[in-house]
DNA sequence: ATTGTGAATGTAATGTTATTACATCAATTG
DNA sequence: CAATTGATGTAATAACATTACATTCACAAT
């Protein structure tokens, strides 16, 4: 199990269900509201789920909003998201859509920037939260 | 009180406490903790904490740090950090250690990604996770 | 077949972060 | 003084996340 072909085949049940909830809602969820979609399924516990999402997290099909403490399905999930380098999310605070991009002039210049410093970087985090274009 | 020329002069006594503690933390904080290190003060409740900060936060004293659920002092509050545009940190996963610069590059660029999909941007975030030089 | 191993799961309890609700107090102003 | 506004005090609760421990499953080595 390289990481590299990661489909929903190879998922665990619990890992599948978590998935395809995410993969199914419009928005972001928060952990709470996925277990809430998942007690007929057989979910009981808040950790069923965060170890579903951590499992996908690492495999690229799910992201972590840090700035509003959900996750959303990634819109790329072929190959897992990680083969795209930074990625970067507009989030609507009145409809909920987000939307994932990635920009390879922020990504040199963030790590320009790390460089100069000698900052060894881990996992970055691009947030943009406001109005979509169908909410303005 | 124009918001404009704000010092820590003007600010009441939480929030002048709050500031404080901030201020002279080498690292970010989480509320739970600057209210900790106010009880000799009189604090008793978070929410003394949650208001102070959500002020300082208005004025650009403070920063909140999404990915960690931690605040941490302007690095320039002589006039308010909302002079400056766009924020971006570095934190050091090791020590806590918290870098604030700003980058006109980036900035314009996703400017420029909210502008070609009509999206209205209100705040955004940029967090680098990692390990800093003095720890690596 | 048996046993050893690591990954995944079930469940309960607890820890951490943030907000709601409501009463009170202080400063400003007409 | 009455009215308004902003700040404060306190308690309760909500929302988000982790620790701890027991069990089960998949699969390889013997
Ligand atoms: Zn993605
Ligand atoms: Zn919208
Ligand atoms: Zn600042
Ligand atoms: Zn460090």
């Amino acid at each position: 199990m390289t990481t590299q072909h990661m489909t929903t085949q190879q998922l665990t049940r619990n890992q599948g269900l978590v998935f395809d909830v995410l993969s199914h809602s419009g928005s972001p969820l928060s952990a709470y509201s996925i277990l809430d979609k998942l007690r007929d399924s057989g979910f009981r516990a808040p950790l069923q789920v965060y170890r579903a999402l951590d499992k996908l997290l690492e495999f690229g099909l799910v992201h972590r909003l840090e700035s509003i403490n959900a996750f959303v399905a990634c819109a790329h999930p072929e190959d897992g998201c990680h083969a795209h380098g930074l990625t970067a999310f507009t989030i609507c605070e009145t409809c909920g859509k987000v939307d994932e991009f990635h920009d390879h002039v922020i990504e040199d210049r963030l790590k320009g920037f790390a460089k100069d410093r000698n900052f060894k970087t881990g996992k970055t985090t691009i947030e943009i939260r406001g109005t979509c274009a169908g909410c303005a």
